[in-house]
DNA sequence: AATTAATGCTGGCTATTGAACGGAAAAATG
DNA sequence: CATTTTTCCGTTCAATAGCCAGCATTAATT
């Protein structure tokens, strides 16, 4: 059985029993306690459930039911691969801005462990979220509520975006090209996204792989204005030199797996 | 079962119970005493339980906001009447406020079949609940998120709300009093609800039988300025006629008999 | 062969629990 | 109302179970 396998069945087995114990997981795959833990000690990075002594239970605050589901599910892998990176990225006492992508959510949630964060977010999720991180400073950025998403936008969130300033904006878009720059597909969270960005001393764009050498409807900002480019595992060569070329630092997991 | 499971189960309980008995727990769970009082100790410093003679009682504290999970499911049958009513008050097309109260999330989900509403809330849950439904205009006030709730509050949230004019303001308070007026136990709290109040043409204040006659900390206003109060059942005679002299419409659930 | 991830093992450390006991609070008794 | 009895509380101590960090081993990958 492979390490990944187990890992998801013991989530799975959370999800039903609302907790799981340690010594039981030990006798149900023939495993010592350690590697258990370990399981749980991922699980727990992943904000998905909360260690306790003997076992671990699940992490409710992330259990309410979200009206939006459906983007979530895509591309899971990649978005947590991301995650790790913007993890390293991120230092005990930032000040950062989050969008409201999904990409975004699966940051913040990899963030928990870090102290003393600020976030201004436009993300409904994010906030849901990271309500229950004692010691984190959180704002909303208000505006309204975009159909179809739980997104906040307009320009009482680009207002209040401005009058802030922070050390990292961590934006997510739907296309990135050499030429084009960041693209994103609404004019609404355009605005957000390039109002984050300009309050801010370091970009962070998120990407996975899917995103390279698309182009959508509006333009964000040129690939020369961005200081880190995140994604989940290395592009080709010619991505390697038009990132150099632009001045971007490219960040990539080492340890995903190249393709299917 | 693991310990943090059988603190939360009692947690449950004194919540729905109002009180625990130490020996009943005891056999319940079939440990000894001095764990059971160890659960109670940990359950009162986390503000929850007052220890006593024999056992615990639930904190009702008036001035101390319990953890947003946990309040949610209190008196949810009162909070569900005054829903009832709240629907009738609000008519196809209106611009409402709401705040980030319990009560006024039971309230956002009973007006689901009303028709082009416009909603401005300073409740995350709200806006959760309220996303999905079409052809609603749902608009966040922003600013930080209070700890240990899902309330946006400060300036940024009063100085949106300012900045709007609404017909209803729907709120809910801490306390009510003839002469004390309406009032809450943050000051966080209660400059919001302020400034929805003067926001609205029409003032509606929910409040459970738990809050009449109760004085929390900060004043939002005095009774007359509300137009008006739903409760889930028939006041008293000394608050019909304190209502009547206030100018303030009582409205309850018609369960009781009372000439209409 | 070298690297890396996964797992197991060891030993010191911590958390949880139960038992014991003196003292405090409530209840019963006169 | 004072005294006795009972119940309950808090503290301390010890035992056990679980935890963590580091290192060794294995297996998979390059």
């Amino acid at each position: 059985m492979l390490a990944i396998e187990r890992k998801n069945e013991i989530l799975a087995l959370l999800q039903q029993e609302k907790s799981v114990i340690v010594a039981e997981l030990r006798e149900r795959y023939g495993v010592t306690e350690e590697t258990i833990r370990r399981d749980l000690d991922k699980l727990e990075k992943e904000g998905l459930a909360r260690k306790t002594y003997g076992g671990a239970v699940l992490n409710e605050s992330l259990n309410t039911d979200l009206p939006f589901k459906i983007r979530k599910r895509a591309n899971v892998e990649s978005k947590q691969y991301i995650a790790e990176i913007i993890n390293e990225l991120v230092e005990d006492g930032d000040n950062l801005m989050l969008d409201a992508s999904s990409t975004a959510v699966y940051a913040a949630k990899s963030l928990k462990h870090k102290k003393n964060l600020t976030i201004i977010t436009n993300s409904v999720e994010i906030l849901l979220d990271a309500a229950d991180v004692a010691g984190w400073r959180i704002l909303s950025t208000g505006g309204s509520l975009k159909e179809g998403s739980l997104a906040l936008v307009g320009y009482q969130a680009v207002n209040m975006i401005q009058s802030y300033h922070v050390d990292k904006a961590i934006i997510s878009c739907k296309g990135i090209d050499k030429h084009a720059g960041i693209t994103d597909s609404s004019e609404l969270d355009m605005q957000i996204k390039k109002a984050m960005l300009e309050a801010a001393n370091q970009s962070i764009i998120m990407a996975d792989r899917s995103k390279w050498g698309k182009v959508a409807f509006t333009k964000i900002c040129d690939l020369n204005h961005i200081d880190y480019l995140v994604t989940e595992s290395e592009p080709d060569a010619q991505w390697l030199q038009a990132c150099e070329d632009a001045g971007v630092t490219l960040r990539y997991s080492q340890t995903s797996m190249e393709d299917k």
